[in-house]
DNA sequence: TGAATAGTTGAGCAAGTATTCATATATTAT
DNA sequence: ATAATATATGAATACTTGCTCAACTATTCA
C-alpha cells in the first residue's frame, strides 16, 4: 500500500486519539450528550484537572466542542468520523 | 454509554494497536501480502530488531501471524477487524 | 564442524504522556 | 469589593513506549 511517511503519521495521530482508557471513557459518555467538565469528573472518578487536561487534547485533535454557559464549560462531540470508528471498535471489543 | 472499566482498557488497546507510526506502516506493507522480516525492515528503512519487536506487539495482539520457513519469518495480518479499522481511519485521512 | 544468515530477546536509554498539585482566570453570588 | 465556584494551565512526577545495542537461538551453507 506504501503510505507516505506524512500520511502514515496522520494515521497514527487519528487512532492515538482514542488510545488511552480515560479518553475513550469520556467519548463513550459524550456520545450520550454534552456534559460539563465538573460532571465528567464526577461521572469518571478523575480530579477536574485530570479531565481539563485530556479534553484539551481532545479539543486540539478537533474530537470535541465547547461551549461555555456562565463559569461552565459543556463538551460535545465533533468528529463523526472518529466516533464512527469508536463504535467500529466497540462493536469488535464487545461482541468478536 | 458507560463502558465498564474493562471495555474503555479493551477498546483503548485496540486502538493503541494502530497508535504507532512504524505500525501504521508495518500493516500498510502486510496488507499486500506476507513478508519476511528483513523484508518489511528493509521497506521500511528500520533495523530488524526495531521491526521485530514491533511484530512482537502486533502478534502478542494477534493483528499479525507469523509463518516460519527455513530462517525465514513471514508475517501476514491475522485479523480482519482491526484491518477494516485501519482501512476506514486511513479513508478518513485520505480524504476529508 | 564452523561460519554465515535470519530472527528474537532483554537491558538500558530517551522521549512522550497522564496525572497531581499549585496557581491563575473568569464568572456569579453576597 | 470579597468570596465562592468552574475551569484552565504550567511544572513536576511517575509511568509508558520505541529504539539501539549486545547477546542469544535456529537454520543453512561450505
Amino acid at each position: 500500500m506504501k503510505l507516505t511517511e506524512l500520511k502514515a503519521i496522520q494515521l497514527a495521530e487519528l487512532f492515538s486519539a482514542l488510545s488511552d482508557t480515560s479518553r475513550v471513557r469520556i467519548i463513550s459518555i459524550l456520545i450520550e450528550g454534552e456534559m460539563s467538565v465538573s460532571a465528567l469528573a464526577e461521572e469518571l472518578k478523575m480530579t477536574e484537572s485530570a479531565v481539563s487536561h485530556q479534553l484539551r487534547g481532545l479539543r486540539q485533535m478537533r474530537l470535541v466542542r465547547a461551549r461555555k454557559s456562565g463559569r461552565q464549560v459543556f463538551y460535545t462531540l465533533d468528529d463523526k468520523h472518529v466516533i464512527d470508528l469508536f463504535q467500529r471498535g466497540l462493536d469488535h471489543v464487545l461482541h468478536g
